[in-house]
DNA sequence: AATTTTTCCTATTGACATACTAGGAAAAAG
DNA sequence: CTTTTTCCTAGTATGTCAATAGGAAAAATT
């Protein structure tokens, strides 16, 4: 029931964009430098999000990523899963064909009440919450 | 975001286990026939349960399993956790060690956040809650 | 006493996922 | 044309998952 590093990243990714939005485009360089993550791991992971359009890019010098929307139109969410797949705690609740007893399987059910627990918090915390929490509190030297 | 074969088989056999219950051992042979799962995999599986000390057994003829306490003692919680280990999202959530600034860090919250959502379903549904879907729609034709 | 049935224990395996590293092509700016 | 940066693909080490396999120990039956 682990959440990968390529989830983690990814939304701390975001998180810095929206953070340190000033205009012009962030590199990747800068990112992996104040996160201290691997540069080339969140090349990879960045893609991800650059190919479902959540951030744009530009290529050569004075190039980098910015934030698509505003920080509020992303729920945490749509980046998981974007990254992730379905968060779903087994494959019976989104495939069809998996469980095909769904209906009358009682575990099936136990293991969508756990799904509806999780998206509750990821569908409904936006990266806008998560940027606000740390605006909130830069004072107390906050880290992502 | 899986829980994997082992978990979901565990309950299955407890449920098992609480739903044929009338007095007697259980074995292995007679669960993974019921179940349609493999017996040698099962084994495997109820010795942990074995040693958390949640089934009794004996050898031999006549032998097999029981539960050692009243199905409403077990929290899905309990079972799984003993298979699968913690069900957090992040390991930070358990170990002190892992993000050692979790009371300064953003997104230990939202991990914080989604495990307690998770908590909320697995240590509130007990195995006797599960047997108690299970009486009611014994008419429908239910599967475990 | 011998046989059968069952749990107990450990080792092995194949497939897949995870978390990276590496190298180079393409594009934009100066 | 040099530098900076994204873009793309391949490789790799490590670990986890889902079993399978084989046999020892114990309890009941014959």
């Amino acid at each position: 029931m682990r959440i990968s590093t390529k989830g983690q990243y990814a939304l701390q990714m975001m998180l810095d964009l929206a953070v340190n939005d000033n205009g012009e485009y962030i590199t990747i360089k800068s990112i992996a430098k104040r996160q201290n993550l691997s540069e080339k791991y969140l090349e990879q992971i960045i893609n991800m999000l650059s190919r479902a359009k959540y951030v744009k890019s530009t290529r050569g010098a004075k190039g980098g990523y910015r934030l698509t929307n505003s920080p509020d139109f992303y729920t945490v969410g749509m980046i998981l899963r974007t990254i992730e797949g379905s968060l779903a705690p087994l494959s019976c609740i989104e495939d069809e064909n998996e469980c095909n007893q769904v209906e009358r399987c009682l575990l099936c059910e136990l293991w969508s009440e756990i799904n509806d627990a999780i998206n509750g918090v990821i569908d409904h915390v936006t990266l806008a919450d998560l940027v606000r929490r740390y605006q909130d509190s830069v004072g107390y030297d906050y880290i992502i």
